[in-house]
DNA sequence: TTCGTATGCTTAATCGATTGAGTAGTGACA
DNA sequence: TGTCACTACTCAATCGATTAAGCATACGAA
């Protein structure tokens, strides 16, 4: 086989060249700052356009102009990652400002924390990223302070609250509390249980927190908590647990679609009608819920927008932006596609 | 606020200095050739652990030493893709591979194919990854001629037939159908329909092509192949419309689970009983197969499994390997959960 | 005419790692 | 003692883009 010589790929000084200027000259020109005439700017901006110019992200980088790359590492088991509709969509948000802008993702799957701090600390020692999305935020979490010492930019996806003072985009989880337990007092429910994720998740405080407080504003107990791991079996015990104690609620609020898909069943199991006898409501909808019989009812977010939002800030604290304003972009939209009825007597 | 000094990022300079020898020196002990002393090579290991030395990529690529990272680029509506289970278990699958050799990935989504490959070009141009993956094989494939004179080293994720000659990695779809239509000629089916994907895609010929002839080998005969474009609402239409022709098919095998799903539901609400009165089976699973009631009986892979082989093989084709072989790793299990039943008289 | 000074460039250094070419120093051997 | 071969280094150039500093040329004003 012939050797195939891979086509050159152009660089300033070819331009350079073939302008007849120097490559310093074409730096100033093709980045649109002064020290060349209009005219032999128009010339070289012409023949970079031509032989297809496209700057070197290495070299810019190691001139420590920026990589043009974000980072995101994914804590999670290979495994779940399937199930798990959110990340995809939120990295096609993600993708849609960044891409737009020149910028690139950067993407690791990690099985711990520990090596997801290792792979922050890697990054940046090698230059690798200009800034990094942290998601699945905790209680106290171990990684804000490091990466805020490392000194990398970053968006924290998770509650302001709890974000250490790192500018953070997160979901307004109150209001979703308070449409889902409206809701759910105009159909009469005097007693809803509140299934929730693994505690150590921030999220999963804040929601119970926000439930709460509905429940006392609108006259509702909420009962009986319970942390899942999210898994469908979870979400099945939860049920039946629930559903043998001596007053069982009228309503279940799960934080997660995967639990409340795993009660429906077994609700339906044990011929406890839903939504007759038993309205279900998901806490973060999915494709699945609208795949199911009945259809689950969910409280739904804009995944992708989320994404979007989160893009978008951390391309401003990139940009040396001082004071990125943290905010609760997310509004989850109560979709009632048949788990919830009217309160049994 | 008072400014932080960001901590350094430590370089072979700096190691050189508390050495007390030059940075070419370092560079040779770091990377194990030959031309320092053990002696000295032990020092300066020591030294460059203490410090914590992360190589510069930017720096390494700008050397034109590669860039330790690999690019997937995924053509798709942001929308549809937090329904596809697939991409994000073969995401996870290649990482598990690539971050054990340092390998980091980039990832793109676009929304055409057109842009997919700009940002092939703009990868290359800008030096940004050492090689991609190429999914979504499509018969006649616009985006192979043009990778392959970029000189971008690639791996196929698809039929080795139809990559160009291209490295790639497919999975035995004639093993899938064989062991599909052996178990539906077990339960007595001699009429099954093959409901596939678009015509566009290399694997929906290939399925199509793998049924036939197990079907002939087998005397069964399969009648009526309809393109869908993997939705559930195609599934639904494509189960009525088979059903109401004049020799309606005793078994229904779709591409996809999602179109499965809908012929499930379409079949269940006209009052045909599935799997008494009809059998259904996907093609490719997903979590969703587990989640409905009845629990769709379906042609299983090992995604991740996929994901690792192509990157494997992507890392040899990095690595300078001349003679990457083809192969067809990934090999679908009937996974059989209540869709499949005897055929009716 | 001569001194600013503004314009439009060129030069050279820089970022961090790599590597071919050079150079001390040591030891063996004729 | 001279020289050949080695070892263990150092030096300097390189990759591509950026940018401070320098340097002609032209133009206007005194």
């Amino acid at each position: 086989m012939a050797m195939r010589k891979p086509p050159s790929r152009p660089t300033i000084a070819e331009i350079a060249k073939q302008s007849g200027v120097s490559a310093g000259a074409v730096s100033y020109a093709l980045n649109g700052r002064p020290g060349v005439s209009d005219e032999t700017r128009k010339r070289i901006l012409e023949v970079a356009r031509e032989v297809g110019w496209v700057p070197s992200t290495a070299a810019r980088a190691l001139r420590g102009g920026g990589t043009a790359t974000l980072g995101l590492v994914i804590t999670r088991e290979p495994d779940v990652l399937g199930i798990e509709p959110f990340f995809m969509s939120f990295v096609a948000g993600i993708e849609k400002v960044i891409s737009a802008r020149g910028y690139a993702l950067l993407l690791q799957v990690t099985p711990d924390p520990e090596r997801e701090l290792q792979t922050y600390r890697e990054w940046w020692s090698a230059r690798r990223v200009d800034g990094i999305f942290v998601t699945d935020l905790a209680i106290d979490d171990q990684r804000l302070p490091i990466v805020n010492e490392i000194g990398l930019p970053v968006v924290v996806v998770g509650d302001p609250e709890y974000s250490d003072g790192l500018p953070a985009v997160g979901s307004d989880d109150a209001a979703a509390a308070n449409a889902a337990m409206e809701r759910l007092a105009e159909l009469g429910h005097k007693r809803v249980a509140h299934i929730t994720g693994p505690e150590r998740f921030v999220h999963t405080h804040v929601r119970s927190e926000a439930m709460a407080r509905a429940g006392e504003r609108l006259g509702i107990q909420v009962v009986a908590e319970v942390n899942t791991d999210y898994s469908v079996a979870a979400g099945t015990s939860a049920c039946h647990q629930l559903l043998d104690a001596a007053n069982p609620p009228t309503a279940m609020v799960f934080d997660n679609d995967l639990t409340a898909l795993g009660a429906v069943r077994a609700a339906t199991g044990r011929g406890v009608d839903v939504p007759g006898e038993l309205s279900v409501l998901a806490w973060d909808d999915s494709p699945l819920c609208e795949l199911t019989v009945p259809a689950l009812s969910a409280l739904s977010r804009d995944v992708s927008a989320y994404g979007a939002d989160a893009a978008t800030m951390l391309l401003n604290v990139v940009d040396g932006s001082t004071d990125v304003k943290s905010v609760r972009s997310s509004v989850a939209r109560l979709v009632d596609r048949g788990t919830l009825g009217p309160a049994p007597r």
